[in-house]
DNA sequence: CCGATGCTTCGGACGAGAGCGAAACATCGA
DNA sequence: TCGATGTTTCGCTCTCGTCCGAAGCATCGG
């Protein structure tokens, strides 16, 4: 019964509409000031700052004052998750309608989740790695094998082995397959950005692919892009 | 912005404890008359149909009229699983907290996942099933090998070939590891309750592993249950 | 046909919660 | 110390949505 309450109490957090545009503002993974949330939801200050307490409390979010300024982020990835999620039923459901706009073109082309690669390019660098013998595919998820992890430390790209799953596969919303995530998604995403494979575009979660980045992605992963 | 508000939109629906109620209830893949749901949700069974019509309009239930009963079920696995991923980010952020209750324990042992096995019954399965070579893991899913096929069949258990995928890894919320969904998945759990393997708790998804189920599992799929 | 049963529609009452103005608090730069 | 900026707390209003009583449809059994 309980389980009920929480789920149902969970759900609204995110169902409410300014709620829903600061989490979605915070789906790149990056951290935003509360002043920058407001804004982006379109309330005042005070409105923001009252629906970010809520999601602290709730564990969804997590804040770090620095200064006068306090960044919110999300707290972890199977929020982000569950944010993708709630994206694929709702595609789902209204899939049919002949509406896809230009910004949403760019998003399904290339876009962060949360903190690693999704869209066609993520799925497919995840099967161009998976089709390579670079994962191994496990009943648990993925790990790199020993060629994975060969490739990447040649392309200078480090994954930090910590307690979180080195590879963790993540359902791709607008693609309906997997791509890569966990430490080596949030490592080859990271490294694209700073080598200028991909570019974020203003204000929104999409990436554009580079010439660099089609290149590398080719040469260094297989990685043919449509 | 749009996509924001019909984000919103989908997780308010499944954000009232009412409709939740009748959400949970109707997760073990079952489907059930408006006037269950309106006890099993604890409201009249006007107030009951108001939600209903609004979960039926956005796409999240199915109905079938049979007679003076209309009854209802989930809509799609996608929907399953969102409500499976909530519950898992629900129970990660108090996760920490001593409350198992024993009704939560036989929840984690077994229990049913929409149409198919899951809690450490459903793991195990997939564990042993995909370490016996009876599963080929791809980065699109999982599918039987030929070995699974002739295992399968020679258990009589028949897998229709349908356009839903054969196999399904679906994330487990109490084990954090994936179990087995698609048709196959469904087929096994329907013979096993066709066969007494495990029986349903009253009221509940969980499920009981009878004696016979412990040595049918054991010997049929190599599954050694804790 | 007729009553019984299951479900839905309509209307009004009620409460929860989102929103903002005003003011307080915290931190920075000078 | 002072004003400026970023954030939070308080008090209040107002809207939205849930809920149920009453009544209206549909379907079944006879």
């Amino acid at each position: 019964m309980t389980t009920i309450i929480r789920l149902a109490e969970t759900a609204s957090l995110i169902g409410d509409p300014t709620r829903a545009a600061m989490l979605y503002a915070l789906m790149d993974g990056r951290a935003f000031t509360a002043g920058e949330l407001a804004e982006a939801a379109g309330v005042t200050p005070q409105t923001a700052s009252g629906h970010l307490a809520q999601l602290v409390a709730a564990g969804m979010l997590a804040v770090e004052a620095q200064g006068r300024h306090r960044y919110f982020r999300i707290a972890s990835a199977e929020i982000g998750a569950i944010l993708e999620g709630l994206q694929l039923v709702t595609a789902d459901r209204i899939g049919r309608l002949p509406r896809p706009g230009p910004r949403d073109a760019a998003l399904r082309k290339a876009r962060i989740c949360y903190d690693h690669l999704a869209g066609e390019l993520g799925v497919a660098l995840f099967a161009a790695l998976a089709g390579a013998g670079h994962l191994r595919l496990s009943a648990d998820g993925a790990a790199l094998s020993d060629s994975g992890t060969a490739l990447l430390g040649s392309l200078d790209i480090e994954v930090p082995a910590r307690r979180r799953p080195t590879c963790r596969p993540c359902l791709d919303w607008s693609e309906r397959r997997h791509h890569l995530a966990g430490q080596a998604g949030a490592a080859i995403c990271t490294a694209a950005l700073a080598r200028g494979w991909v570019r974020r575009r203003h204000g929104s979660r999409a990436l554009d692919v580079t010439p660099t980045g089609t290149r590398a992605f080719a040469a260094g992963f297989g990685v043919r892009l449509p």
